[in-house]
DNA sequence: TCAAGATGATAATACGAATTATCATCTTGA
DNA sequence: TCAAGATGATAATTCGTATTATCATCTTGA
């Protein structure tokens, strides 16, 4: 069998075209402009050498003396590739990737970080996040620790989907929840919704909070009542239809089979009865035969201004690193308009 | 803002200790068995400037004094992340993540490689392929060039799926064809089918070869006739009913839709006037209400051992580096017993 | 003919960690 | 008292590439 490979370096390029080893990385950098010169028969013999062996740089020691290598990290404090079929990261990837290809350089996923206690960890001993010239975070929750000792450490990196500052301002690729939610308030609004209700958290990861944020901005500025549920419970949303509550504004999209079965249960027609908007994409697989209304999260566009961003950081590049991209309103078939006073209380 | 911190090297804990790099490196690598001794008071400062520092070895740095990065390249001639939510290679990059994470080793996807007539160019002018310890090949179709030139320049690699040698055997960790496809003829055999018909070129890719193979062999032990039917086409297909075919094998079983409708067309009932297998799973999105018969590619478990074989290669383990794993056979609901002679000619 | 400039290439060094060879210094034992 | 061994640590080198400073040699022009 082969034996343990020895790579084709600069200096068997160098002893095959009988000149040094700078002379080999001269020619292969293209470094001729300053006060370097190098004979045009010199550079073609390099050359040659380099295309006979199918020689390539080897970019570990390439890092180590230059700066980058083109090898972009990817975290995620999850596994990358969830059984399920509608996969939250698949489309990020899918742009990462197109992106990558686009821009020449590769994608190191961080597999290798331990998992503890049901999150991979960034900065574990003999983390390999600095193999990489740097990193494009993916998940929804991302460690404010690591955050910052990524800030700290001036390790570039990007954040798929908006973060909040840590030491210091946090780059970023994010959706733009607040006007995506700003618009559906507004179009029920416009259909005569009077009172409306946020179901969900609005804390935790900052998409939730954005999303109530700008839930209740809009309805204050449409002149729209509006409360939270905070759980997804028959109780809360009993209480909220008994008080005048015509359309429903989920947090999770994935909650949307929950909240008609139960609607279902009180002989409650969606949407004739009741609205219901979700905001965002199921981020766990879900089978409804319902229609919802709501937005499209541009995660493919994501994944690829994450990479745009990223070299723009490492480049130095005037370019807005906290971005936030317009989803994509749906109409579905759950947002009509109002009920009519009659059958309410 | 903060400049381009510094990183904290060897160094400097060496400086703020009082001893030399070298002391720092021996301490930390525990290296003090053979010839080496450190007086504990030593280690103990080393190891408290350490943890004061946050020190944490630049795996750069360490992998050129070492010969291996632990990453492994996956490569792969189309997108690895395709839009289509049943996806060929995810379940195999499951299985790699898995296995990568288990093994602390990361997995580099080759995105920098470029797209030239919709096939990747894994040899390109300045290929990356290098940047790994070697590579995992993932896809149906693999350049046979390609593979000679892998195995040529010694780059380790793993194939996942069978591949013919190329100029010295190919590592692989495939699917057992032949005898996944032969268990469906004997289950066809024993169900009374006398004549059976394969439906697919049986040539390209070696899993195509595979199962035509399997199928060939097994149905002359079994004693059934047996013939090919090229393209999935009414007239071919229509010849065979009529030649007393009763049981299809679909080569491709993202057929199996067209073949049903074909079959409905002609007022064939599945399975009751012909059985239907196929032979995998669909490797492109499929809507079939029906459950047809057929095996399970162990598409995960190939993706963990194609990164065991691979580690198994550099490290010149003596382990069996070309594993043909054993399909899962699923009865599904469109093969059953035989028409009898009635309706036949 | 000789200094100034042009030309072509190289030696030397840095990058950060690992490892080997080597070197002081201190104990022993006879 | 002095050589042999034990002890503790370091200098030097390696890995492969990039870069800077330097060095020959060759042309010129006056």
């Amino acid at each position: 069998m082969t034996g343990p490979r020895r790579r084709v370096t600069q200096r068997d390029i160098a002893r095959i075209s009988g000149v040094s080893q700078a002379t080999v990385s001269l020619v292969l950098n293209n470094r001729l402009d300053g006060g370097v010169r190098i004979a045009p028969e010199t550079q073609q013999r390099v050359l040659d050498a380099i295309r006979e062996t199918g020689y390539v740089a080897d970019p570990v020691a390439r890092r180590l003396a230059d700066q980058y290598n083109r090898i972009i990290g990817v975290f995620t404090y999850e596994p990358v590739f969830p059984s399920g079929a509608r996969d939250f990261f698949h489309p990020f990837l899918l742009g990462l990737e197109e992106q990558a290809e686009r821009l020449g350089c590769d994608l190191l996923l961080l597999t290798s970080a331990p998992v503890e206690g049901g999150r991979r960890r960034m900065f574990a001993d003999g983390s390999r996040i600095r193999l990489a010239d740097g990193c494009v975070l993916l998940g929804r929750e991302v460690d404010r620790g690591d955050l910052e000792r990524l800030v700290g450490e001036g390790i570039p990196f990007v954040s798929v989907g908006r973060r909040d500052d840590a030491g210091g301002p946090v780059p970023y690729v994010g959706a733009d929840y607040p006007a995506a939610v700003a618009a559906l308030v507004e179009r029920a609004a416009a259909l005569g919704h009077k009172r409306i209700a946020y179901v969900g958290r609005g804390e935790g990861p900052e998409s939730y909070a954005d999303r109530l944020r700008g839930f209740r901005a809009a309805a204050a500025k449409a002149g729209v009542e509006y409360g939270r549920i905070a759980a997804v419970a028959p109780e809360p949303l009993d209480a909220a239809v008994a008080g005048g509550v015509t359309a429903l504004f989920l947090e999770e999209p994935a909650d949307a089979p929950a909240v008609t079965a139960w609607a279902g249960a009180r002989g409650l027609r969606v949407p004739d009865d009741l609205s219901l908007v979700a905001l965002g994409d199921p981020t766990r697989p879900v089978s409804i035969d319902l229609d919802v209304a709501g937005f499209t999260i541009p995660r493919r566009e994501m994944g690829r201004q994450a990479l745009d961003v990223f070299f723009a950081l490492i480049e130095g590049a005037e370019t807005d690193v906290q971005r936030l991209l317009p989803c994509e309103q749906h109409d579905g078939a759950t947002l009509a308009p109002a009920p009519t006073g009659r059958n309410r209380s």
